[in-house]
DNA sequence: TTCGATCCAGAC
DNA sequence: TCTGGATCGAAG
């Protein structure tokens, strides 16, 4: 097909496997040359079914001679939506996260922007005998042709697919469509709609306009009435104009007949709601802060990327070091882009910010809508309105131009870490944008993660300290408190007697308390009395959970639910509830003091009540008592009159089989301690745990973070983990838990082969394979390889052709199969 | 992953 | 002889 002077394109096509991940060629249409550019998204057929799909034009190329290539349908944009830059960090992060080409560019684009491609089947036949007769003597061929008549001639292939009672009709339809019975159709459907407000404006100048709105002969008065407003001010949007002036949208428009008015349609931007913030006073940076700015400043001035850690422990004030360098961007023509762990728990910031920065700061968070995220990426890319963005992860791919700064603010989080593919880092992406504009990153915790402080160590990153509270307040007394003491003496409750002492005392004082519970959700499980008997998921390992909301038995993972037990189905015992929830400290609570208020903070509650923000808002205004919640309580919070913190089970997420489990659990730890009197008053900080000894949990309470960096880095050193190796995993899921066994250990054989061939040269370590801590969630067995070893191109390409070869194994077809990072 | 080509067993 | 299920290989 490709003849001499034809232009072709490099496409990126919507292809759901990775085995057949690569670019594409296809001719450039001549209607279309000149407008098909890279980073413009086209439509074209593609398998041999020539399935319509979208795509990202990549590059133009010249057709190879002698090799058939397709012809583009269409162009979906008039101009590029990825730039040069986006285009390359779309390649990278194909080669960073295994995932596909495609799959990175949706990740860099909002998901408003795509289409929705829908196909249906028409009935084409010139009458119902030569339909049938095409079909034959095939049932499906015949129910299909009985489907499409009934539903008036068309369907769409869902329709169909549900119709014939799951059977997949692919084949009799195509069948079909070759016999010229059938057409298929594909429509393009966008997501999200561009926003558009009717502007009216005066068509004559106002006095001519006012003389015709007296002319009450013509017109009626409230349509005289909205002439004359416009007589006043020029012009204002219909629907405002319809409220002030009385008249309907639908009268104004008939105004438009006399030719004194003309409507005409603007691109407007759906806005988030937010709330007034005043201007805010030049901020007043204490000395620690200040030293940190001006290192922070040089950097920043230097031009070249650079990183540099950010360590300022709860309180210190890192907040104004961020706004004062972000100005100091601004001020240098440059951008800023500001990432926080989740949005939801950090209203201070927000707040913050839109006092300093006013209408040029945009917030960009999972919680916006499909159409808001959509407009705020338009504003950020086609007009100069937002020069700062604060988001959560997906928001480090914001389109900001000329980016001068990104901050990562509690860089430690797992939040920052994508689950789905593309599994990115929005640290590492961080890096790669500085990088490429010549930015510089901050990363900003009271607790950084160990990688970071030995990067900052080795000076690998630049570091900064605030050392101290912002206000010179003392730190938290901290009472440890022995759980395994608590359970000789008898005691066998989730409260234990210090802490329930502090709470009375707080309680008297009028005083409000935080208990913090160390684990998801709220884990109450029901077991019987008698023989033991856990009720578990029927889909996934793990026991069933009850939630009081709804009275019945739920699974964390799957979402399966059932009504409660009364007795035990293996010995009829009657059924009991266990477990240390939120609900049951609360019940607790209420029975050793009898009438007290109280307010619970997790994923239940907050379903219910609405969000993060009333909770929090009524537990501030009402002086509620006590707040018992989970991690959602740890952050952000600064409540003068909490004097406080209880956290209840210190020990549940030291013993977990992740590396990085020390980490978080210091981290944890520390944070919420550190909510304890945060006002003039002193605080306090109860620690149950059934370890006291623990290192971990003593360097947490004493908020040692040196001291715990110290042992921790021994601990990684001595095992060969981050930062002294990188962590790659294989994990694989299916239905059959041998076949998943088997398809690890089989990789694990090969990827020892290959070490012993062509890589001998790699320093590895291959662990595994294990099961993941839960094993099966919604009945599917998940199993993982782990590599400790270098993260580098030569590695990843290794890894990812395996993961490949391994895909398209037909004795592994049942089992699904990704590579990841840690 | 998806689709069409091809082959084969069994129904008509 | 036709249909429907299984298997295989390619996708521009």
């Amino acid at each position: 097909m490709a003849t001499h002077g034809q232009v072709a394109a490099r496409l990126a096509v919507d292809t759901a496997a990775l085995a057949i991940d690569k670019p594409y060629d296809y001719i450039v249409p001549p209607r279309l040359a000149g407008s098909v550019r890279p980073g413009a998204r086209v439509l074209v057929p593609f398998g041999r079914g020539n399935r319509v799909r979208g795509a990202v034009v990549l590059a133009l190329t010249e057709p190879e001679p002698g090799v058939k290539l397709k012809t583009i349908l269409a162009l979906l944009d008039e101009s590029p939506v990825l730039d040069e830059k986006e285009l390359k960090m779309a390649l990278w992060l194909r080669e960073r996260c295994f995932c596909t080409l495609f799959e990175a560019v949706k990740a860099i684009l909002p998901h408003g922007l795509w289409f929705q491609l829908k196909e249906t089947w028409r009935l084409t036949a010139a009458d119902r005998e030569t339909a049938y007769a095409a079909a034959g003597r095939s049932t499906l061929r015949t129910k299909l042709l009985d489907i499409l008549y009934e539903n008036g001639g068309q369907a769409t292939e869902e329709q169909l697919r549900v119709a014939t009672g799951g059977k997949d009709p692919g084949t009799a339809l195509r069948e079909l469509e070759n016999a010229g019975v059938l057409e298929r159709d594909t429509r393009v459907n966008r997501i999200a709609r561009d926003k558009s407000i009717e502007i009216v404006t005066l068509a004559v100048d106002s006095e001519d306009a006012l003389d015709f709105s007296r002319r009450r002969s013509k017109i009626a008065p409230a349509q005289a009435e909205a002439v004359r407003i416009l007589a006043e001010i020029g012009a204002a949007s219909l629907k405002e104009l319809s409220y002030f002036s009385g008249a309907s949208a639908a009268s104004i428009r008939a105004v438009g007949k006399y030719g004194i008015i003309t409507i005409s349609e603007q691109e407007t931007y759906r806005l988030p709601r937010r709330e007034a913030a005043g201007k805010a006073p030049p901020l007043e940076l204490s000395r620690d802060q200040q030293r940190a700015f001006d290192g922070l400043l040089e950097l920043l001035e230097r031009g070249g990327a650079a990183a540099a850690l950010l360590r300022g422990v709860t309180g210190s004030g890192k907040t104004a070091v961020y706004i004062r360098l972000i100005q100091s961007a601004l001020d240098r023509g440059r951008t800023a882009l500001v990432l926080v762990p989740e949005i939801a728990l950090t209203p201070g910031l927000l707040y913050e910010f839109a006092r300093y920065f006013g209408d040029s700061v945009a917030v960009a968070h999972s919680a916006l809508r499909t159409g808001e995220r959509y407009d705020l990426w338009k504003r950020i890319k086609y007009t100069d309105e937002v020069k700062v963005v604060l988001g959560t992860r997906s928001a480090v791919f914001s389109p900001l131009k000329n980016l001068g700064l990104i901050i990562i603010d509690e860089e430690q989080e797992g939040t920052y870490k994508s689950e789905t593919s593309p599994r990115y880092h929005a640290r590492d992406v961080a890096k790669y944008r500085c990088l490429a504009s010549g930015a510089l990153l901050v990363l900003g915790s009271a607790t950084p993660s160990i990688e970071t402080m030995y990067s900052a160590r080795s000076g690998k990153y630049s570091y900064f300290e605030l050392p101290e509270r912002f206000n010179r307040q003392p730190l938290p007394e901290v009472i440890i408190s022995d759980m395994k003491k608590e359970l000789l003496e008898g005691s066998g409750g989730t409260l234990s007697k210090p802490l329930v002492s502090e709470l009375e005392k707080n309680i008297g004082a009028g005083e409000q308390s935080i208990l913090f519970i160390n684990r998801r959700g709220s884990s109450r499980l029901q077991a019987c009395g008698e023989c033991g008997f856990v009720h578990f998921c029927p889909r996934c390992s793990v026991a069933m959970t009850y939630h009081s909301a709804n009275r019945r038995l739920m699974c964390h993972y799957c979402g399966h639910s059932e009504t409660l037990m009364e007795q035990c189905p293996e010995c009829g015992g009657k059924m009991k509830y266990v477990g240390a929830g939120t609900q049951k400290v609360e019940e607790e609570l209420l029975s050793i003091f009898p009438g007290i208020e109280t307010i619970r903070m997790d994923t239940d509650t907050v379903g219910i009540e609405g969000s993060h923000d009333r909770i929090l808002k009524r537990f501030e205004k009402e002086k509620i008592p006590v707040l018992i919640g989970t991690q959602m309580v740890t952050k952000g919070l600064d409540f003068p009159n909490v004097t406080l913190v209880g956290v209840i089970a210190a020990d549940l997420s030291l013993y977990m089989d992740d590396f990085r489990s020390y980490e978080r659990t210091f981290s944890l730890i520390t944070q919420v301690v550190g909510r304890a009197g945060r006002g003039g008053k002193s605080g306090r900080a109860v620690i149950q745990t059934f370890t006291p000894g623990n290192e971990v949990i003593r360097f947490a309470s004493s908020q040692d973070y040196e001291a715990f960096y110290e042992s921790e880095i021994m601990i990684r050193k001595a095992r060969g983990l981050p930062p002294f190796s990188d962590i790659l995993t294989v994990t694989a899921s299916g239905l059959t838990e041998m076949n998943v066994i088997m398809c690890c250990t089989s990789f694990r054989d090969r990827l020892e082969e290959c070490l012993r061939m062509d890589y001998k040269d790699l320093p590895m370590q291959i662990l595994g394979p294990a099961p993941l801590s839960v094993v099966r969630v919604n009945n599917r067995f998940r199993y993982k390889v782990t590599m400790l070893t270098a993260n580098n191109k030569r590695v990843r390409a290794l890894i990812g052709a395996l993961v490949k070869e391994f895909k398209s194994n037909p004795r592994f077809s049942d089992v699904a199969l990704f590579a990841d990072t840690e």
